[in-house]
DNA sequence: TAAGTGTGTGAGTGCACACTTACAAACAAA
DNA sequence: TTTGTTTGTAAGTGTGCACTCACACACTTA
C-alpha cells in the first residue's frame, strides 16, 4: 500500500481547487486533475463520485481555506470593534489576490450555479463564510453587505486582470485593493 | 431569400445571449443557439467565425445592452448631482435581476476569460460601462467603485438565488437591493 | 434563359472526454 | 501459504460536440 485514500483524496482535491479555478468546471477533463494530482483518471473516480462530487468537493474545500484565512486576518485585526474587524478580514481577503485559486473558483463555481448540487454548495458555502463574518465581527447587516459587495469586487478585478490596466476606469475600480 | 444575412445575425446574437447566460460558453452546443434562434448549426458557424467569435459577439451585445439600461436608467433620475444620477443607475441595473440574462452572461465571461479573447472582450465591455458611468454621472472615484462594488453583489445574488433565502445571512447580503 | 450571388441545410468527420471494467500488486490476517 | 482487502492502473466504450463540405434553393441581372 502506497499511501492511504484518505491522504490521496486530499491531494486529488488541492489538485482539483487549483485545476478547476483555472479552467472552470466544464472545460477541465478529469485527467488535468489526475496528471496535476499524480494518480491515474480511474482512481480519480473511484475517490469521488463522478466529476461533479469533485467539484463539489473542491468548492467546499475553498470555502473552507477562505473561513480560515478571515479568521486569521481577524486575529491580527488592530482594534476589537466591529469595523476594525471587518477591515483586518477585508485586508486578509485582499490578500488572496495573491493565491488566485480561491478567488477564481468561486467565480467557476457561481458559473456553473445551473446544476443544482453547485448551486447548493455555493448557498452552503457563503452561508458558512457570511455567517462567520457577522459572528466574528458584531459588524450590523449595511457593513456586512459592504464587505462582501467589496469582495466580489475583487473578483472582476481578478478575472479581468484590471490590476494591470492603466486606464483611469481601471484605477478607479482597483483604488485601495491591497495587492500583495 | 428569405432574410439577410444581417437580420439572421441579430436573431442568432439574441439567442446566443440568453443561451451562454444559462449554461455558459463550454457548455451550452452551439446546435442548441442554432435550435433557439430557428436555423442550423452549419449555417451558424457561418455566420459566425466558430463558437468563440459567437460568444465574444454575445457578450458585447450584453455589454451594450447594460449601457442603454443605465442610460435609460439615469434619465428618470430624481436630480442632477452624481450620486443621484448613480442610484438612478444602480435601481436601472437591479431591475435587470429579472432579465437574468445579462447578469449571468457577466458571470459566464468573466469565469471563461482565460481565454484571451474573451478577457479581452471583458475589459472592453467594462471599459465601456465604466468611463460611461463616470462621464455620465460625474460622480468620483470612490462612489464609482462602490457603484461596481454592489453591481457585482448582484451578481452573487442571483447566481445563488439568495433572495429566496430566508435565512438572516442571506437578507444582510440581499438588503435594499431593488427586485421587480 | 443562362450565369452568378447570397441564403440555407443534411450528412458527415474526427476528437475529446466522462465513466467502466478487468486486472494486478501491495499488504494484512488466518 | 492461502484468503481477503485496499490501493492502483491500462485499456477500453460510448457519446457529445465543434467544425466541414457537398449540395440545393431563392433571387437578381444580362
Amino acid at each position: 500500500m502506497r499511501s492511504t485514500a484518505e491522504a490521496r483524496r486530499a491531494t486529488v482535491l488541492n489538485a482539483a481547487v487549483s485545476a478547476f479555478a483555472r479552467t472552470g468546471f466544464h472545460a477541465t477533463p478529469v485527467t488535468a486533475v489526475a496528471a496535476a494530482a499524480g494518480i491515474s483518471e480511474a482512481y480519480v473516480f473511484r475517490l469521488f463520485s463522478g466529476k461533479l462530487g469533485l467539484f463539489v468537493a473542491a468548492a467546499e474545500a475553498c470555502f473552507e481555506r477562505i473561513v480560515a484565512a478571515l479568521e486569521m486576518g481577524a486575529e491580527r485585526a488592530d482594534g476589537t470593534g466591529p469595523q476594525e474587524i471587518l477591515d483586518a478580514m477585508g485586508d486578509a481577503y485582499a490578500e488572496l489576490i495573491a493565491d488566485r485559486d480561491l478567488l477564481l473558483l468561486q467565480v467557476q463555481a457561481q458559473a456553473v450555479s445551473d446544476v443544482p448540487e453547485i448551486a447548493e454548495a455555493v448557498r452552503a458555502g457563503y452561508r458558512r463564510v457570511a455567517t462567520f463574518v457577522q459572528n466574528r465581527s458584531g459588524a450590523g447587516d449595511a457593513q456586512v453587505q459592504q464587505f462582501f459587495a467589496y469582495g466580489q469586487l475583487c473578483h472582476l478585478i481578478v478575472t479581468a486582470g484590471l490590476e494591470q490596466v492603466p486606464e483611469p476606469w481601471a484605477r478607479a475600480l482597483t483604488a485601495g485593493i491591497r495587492h500583495p
